[in-house]
DNA sequence: CTGTGTGCAAAGGGTTTGCAAGTAC
DNA sequence: GTACTTGCAAACCCTTTGCACACAG
């Protein structure tokens, strides 16, 4: 982690550790709820910044499913500054029971051939059950 | 639209008719912002309630993308007062460039197998260029 | 006439901004 | 020591709620 931050330009504090440690620790995407619960006594707004920071530095990735609140994850390693959600070759299921979001890998992205649109990203959001379920 | 507002079940208001022409007549996704500036002088928090009152009864349906604030389409079921068939599938297309919204129809959607999962909706965001673009 | 819809005011809730004190490097 | 980070307060916005009046059916 400590690598981690250096790479990403910032310095590693106590705060940034415990959220990005939440998030990693992780086996599905969480949202501010999820990580203010396990933060123990904390400051809001430090953390609006800390998850701010993350995300543009490419260290989390935000999932914004209909309906839901804004979850995070962590980006893959070779994700770069601002350029980083299409590069995922992952496509995000969200259970319709237990509401769980979870970043899942798959070998071979879907394409899609659309007259007069050129295609640069592609986002997959699939809703079901999920394994526990 | 009388007939698609009595099958909904909510009386037909010269509000209601100016907000559901504007969405209507957009060749793509529009966002809260787009129809207050169509509408003249207007009351906010009734437009609010208006949108909530279609999205529930089926008349629009939200298109939520990442970064984005929420557009609105029409629900294709109503563009066909006949159809109830549900060959609505459609992707969601957002361009990089003039950041319209667009839903378009495609013959078939993907169809993905996940091991212990089991889907039950799939929704596709693409982004890249429109037509225009 | 009756119940739904509208418009204004005020409240609510989440997020951002400003700034002084604290901390990593 | 310097620049980045944090924590608190206050400001900001967007959205919802309450209520009286207007209007569709």
């Amino acid at each position: 982690m400590d690598q981690l931050f250096k790479n990403k330009g910032i310095r590693k504090t106590t705060f940034r550790s415990s959220v990005y440690q939440i998030v990693k620790r992780s086996t599905q995407a969480v949202g501010l709820d999820t990580i203010e619960n396990q933060l123990g006594k904390h400051d809001r707004i430090t953390l609006y910044r800390t998850i701010k920071t993350f995300v543009e530095r490419g260290i989390f990735h935000e999932i914004n499913l209909s309906g839901e609140s804004t979850k995070y994850a962590l980006c893959e390693d070779d994700c770069n500054d601002h350029n980083h959600v299409h590069q995922h070759q992952h496509i995000h299921f969200q259970c319709n029971n237990c509401h769980g979001v979870f970043c899942i890998p798959i070998s071979k992205m879907p394409t899609f051939n659309i007259p007069g649109y050129t295609i640069e990203e592609t986002e997959i959001q699939l809703k079901g059950r999920c394994e526990c379920c």
